[in-house]
DNA sequence: ACCCTCTGTGTGATTTTATAACATTGCGAG
DNA sequence: CTCGCAATGTTATAAAATCACACAGAGGGT
């Protein structure tokens, strides 16, 4: 598969997230990069993380477990949910890719081994997502947790909406 | 039932959010406030909607629709899935309550009436919940989808963390 | 008062998402 | 080699959410 029906394959530079790019190049370029990470850091990128890490990054867009789970079979690998979720727990985990709360569902991470606090756009209608770097500790929830004397481990920021291509389509 | 044994019955004024403060008088305000609200609004808030909302209220930190759902078998309500459901689409819809993605679970808003671009800071140890005004438009993530041309409709943002009191205990 | 419609509720069944528990495999350290 | 450990496979089950359909009750128009 050379090009995704949903990104049609007009221009090849875009800025991050939304708009059609060179997916074989840049599958290939995140799945490199995840292998050399790996090493480094003294993960295992079995074959089935792998696989599942591919098939995100091909994908573009949220996943569901289940989603994952099938094309896992049709692949040849264990067809049970703890196999998805499994590997998903490992991709996450490691930051190769991230869960999306509000769809239950999983993206693969758009700038690995960047520091991480990822922020997500999701396309209501076509369901595409594009990773943003949160400025977390800003905004009003930082100074309301320093008031509240609230310490944040962590934080979902996602926003729902329409994707530049979806509000032309909307016109 | 007066005090809570999450929220030690202490300090009466407290900054929103974490910490004790007068369960019985905020629940009994926050739900006469929805009632005027409704009227005002045109809304119907039903036995089912009300009781889901005291309880939401009355237990000030996130619960899960089975939980609610429990609740309202005991009180005499109808005890299937959808009768708790509908109940918080309602409220979610018209914003007395919010969904928290993270937990799969559901709050009484603390900002009833005001705007509503709500951010939650969740304590990962005792489950309290606090809600924040996000500064949603604002930080990297406006910025990001102003530059992709995404727009933005509704806004996800949650922080995972330890309240004040469950960092307290921790030392 | 009557009927009509529309919204809300009750219920059973099902789907979707996620985890528990346990057996098995296979690699690497000693 | 073999012990230990991490990863995988599989069965079963739990938790979260929705579908589909029947019924009840409020309110409006006549």
């Amino acid at each position: 598969m050379t090009s995704d029906p949903h990104f049609p394959p007009s221009d090849q530079t875009s800025p991050v997230g939304f708009r059609a790019h060179d997916h074989d190049n840049c599958v290939e370029t995140a799945l490199a990069a995840a292998e050399t990470q790996c090493k480094e850091r003294g993960l295992r990128l079995t074959p089935v993380r792998r696989k599942v890490l591919e098939m995100l990054l091909q994908e573009h867009r949220a996943m569901g477990a289940y989603a994952i789970l099938d094309r896992l079979r049709e692949a040849g690998f264990g067809s049970q949910p703890p196999v998805a979720y499994r590997a998903l727990e490992f991709l996450v985990k490691n930051e190769f890719a991230h869960k999306i709360e509000r769809l239950n569902a999983f993206v693969a991470c758009s700038h690995p081994g960047a520091a991480h606090s990822p922020a997500f756009m999701i396309c209501r209608k076509c369901d595409a997502v594009a990773e943003a770097q949160a400025a977390t500790a800003k905004g009003g929830l930082g100074a309301a947790a320093r008031a509240a004397g609230f310490e944040i481990e962590r934080t979902v920021v996602e926003a729902e909406g329409l994707c530049p291509d979806c509000t032309e389509k909307a016109q």
